[in-house]
DNA sequence: CGTCTATTTGAATGTACTCAAAAGCGGTGG
DNA sequence: CCACCGCTTTTGAGTACATTCAAATAGACG
């Protein structure tokens, strides 16, 4: 059960099995079917969520009342809303199951005891952090100066073969163009392809 | 000299007198003057910066040879081609003083000694990339959601009075907008005001 | 099977871009 | 200290990429 977490972490730090099994005795096990909310706007992010299986979309509604999927969490990533786990203010985003999802949750006071007791998830998250950092550098730089073909496209070879479990209006919402044409970039693919 | 610096740390983590010493002892003080680049595409980021005063800017040429300039590094910010910088291979991005800058650099290698002997640097920089990781994902979010005009509207209430000492290019290089349009959405602006 | 939502398609529209040219401004040399 | 050069900013006209709204079709789920 805990295999694919304590293999995601053992990429950045080394644990002693004490330590393996003081970090897994705080992990809660849960799963979500198809469209299950796991957090929602007004609710205080009390977790942070590491997917073992399935996926989750992050997203909120903009001023124009949109969808905007900041980013979907397939198997072996971690996310929450974190604005909200890290102020313990109220959530602004939905974190929700695009199918059935398994995941574990740990608590932000038991990541800030395991930061103390363990100083080495200090090195896992800043790892993990500075990654995000990095693809979200990425992601803006694409977005900027990509057309909406080009920016499905990358969105296809990063999310490799996730996009087929994924309805195109959440792709359009995660790409920030409409279904509409989303499905015309489609069309124009397969007329290309054939 | 180094108490900009100093400060900004004392932000996440306590430091001892011997902890900031071994700390200062580690940076190099550089003046650059305006248009001068302190990093380029090619060269490998061998260091972090931090700038105590004046502003660089971080930017890489697209596909289409136009600028985009991923962010400004003002006062009390850290930055660097973060990609090179973390793996060691050429650079991809340039940073370069939009004005006369101070600036602070700590090397790759002494970071890594850092994060071994002062263990609380692990921490000061994951509080540091967690920032960034919300800062950009604020920053996608807008993207996707808000017309130019409104954007620019963001960035003058986010850099406050920064826009001031940025060409209108170097503006829309970040927006991502041309310069011409950034120039429309500026005329509109003080027509509405007046 | 029927209902509800997602996807496709069409036509009109809007936001932002392209290219071109004029006006403004800053830095440098004489 | 002024004049010139080069770069930035402004303005105009035409265009492209993506949206809006509406309606038809397809597909998912109970």
């Amino acid at each position: 059960m805990f295999d694919v977490i304590l293999k995601n972490i053992g990429k950045h730090i080394t644990l002693s099995k004490e330590e393996e099994d003081y970090f897994t005795s705080k992990l809660v096990y849960e799963v979500y079917k198809k469209r299950d909310v796991v957090l929602e706007p007004g609710k205080v992010a009390l977790y942070t969520y590491f997917v073992t299986d399935g996926c989750l979309k992050l997203y909120e509604y903009d001023n124009n009342g949109f969808e905007n999927i900041i980013t979907f969490v397939p198997k072996d990533w971690w996310n929450s809303d974190l604005y909200s786990f890290l102020t313990q203010q109220p959530a602004t985003q939905y974190l929700q199951a695009i199918e059935k999802t398994e995941l574990l949750k740990l608590s932000k006071t038991d990541l800030e005891d395991l930061y103390v007791k363990i100083p080495k998830f200090e090195r896992f998250f800043r790892i993990l952090h500075q990654n995000s950092h990095l693809a979200l550098t990425n992601l803006v730089r694409n977005n900027s100066s990509l057309t909406a073909e080009e920016k499905y496209d990358k969105f296809v070879e990063r999310y490799q073969g996730l996009e087929l479990r994924i309805t195109q209006k959440d792709i359009a919402a995660y790409l920030g163009i409409t279904p509409e044409f989303l499905s015309r970039i489609k069309r124009k693919r397969k007329k290309m392809d054939s």
